[in-house]
DNA sequence: TTGCAACCTGGAATGATTCCGATATGAAAA
DNA sequence: TTTTCATATCGGAATCATTCCAGGTTGCAA
């Protein structure tokens, strides 16, 4: 599984036209290897540094930009905590923990229903957030 | 409408025990006058600035804090762009405009299905976001 | 092996937000 | 109305994640 998982990733940045760099394998690494905890920069720097002699933090955040650009990973946002960034890439619900900030991985089965998702998975919600990015009726007119 | 936003507002900060300030009068102004476009702390900083004579940005921060704390408002989390307040508290989803930044309200009607209400709402979604925070399964069986 | 676009680096810059110590002020109580 | 003091406000400094930059390095195609 982990095996697979960082060979699928190496394989896609070729196929993107990624180079393959000593900095880059550490970090796949480093995701790969921690991707139950959502981790964010700080992490993967940290990790990948025990992996790869040189890396820098503004490498990690480079190279973490390019991979979400590239559909490798998915980044998730926030404001007061570092950006976590997600491996799963499939339509899931991410659950989030007021006190201890882990962020768990719900699938959707079906049509989803907040209140039952958190119910089966043992999780009171005190907050419900659901943001639907794209592109908004003007704009869609504009030709620009 | 407007007038009775204000004054809700206004009705809850005195419930809350909050102290009416002139400063807290030209913040619920703009929020109330500007919700539809999900204003940022720098936007209502400077439309509270026309209405009060002296508002520090400080206290503009600390005043949306207040506020969402309290229930008040509702505060949308970004990491590249400003947080956005949204005084609609019941449960929507926010379409947000890749291109235009535009954050525009759909409200819920029944079981949500996100590819349903994007086409209802004339909006191309190319990325979907769903979280629900609360507690997790560990922190709940934990006492303290 | 060579050439060069793509990478990497460390440090400085950015930008939103929070912190802090000092000052001012609602509003409850006298 | 005046007093009192918890609560607000202020501006400027501090924080912290992230990005920018200019110069040096390197993967890899030819």
């Amino acid at each position: 599984m982990k095996k697979n998982d960082k060979d699928n990733l190496i394989d896609q940045l070729k196929e993107k036209g990624l180079k393959i760099t000593p900095q880059r394998l550490a970090i796949v690494d480093a995701l790969v290897d921690n991707c139950k905890r959502h981790p964010g920069a700080t992490l993967i720097y940290n990790e990948a540094r025990k992996k790869a002699k040189r890396v820098s933090l503004s490498t990690v955040y480079a190279t973490l930009k390019e991979f979400s650009e590239n559909g490798l990973i998915r980044q998730l946002e926030f404001d007061r905590m570092e950006n976590r960034y997600d491996l799963d890439l499939s339509d899931h619900v991410n659950l989030i923990c007021n006190r201890c900030g882990k962020i768990e991985d719900y699938s959707i089965p079906e049509p989803l229903e907040p209140r039952d998702i958190a119910r089966k998975a043992g999780f009171i919600v005190t907050d419900t957030r659901m943001e639907l990015h794209g592109y908004c009726r003007d704009c869609l007119k504009r030709p620009d």
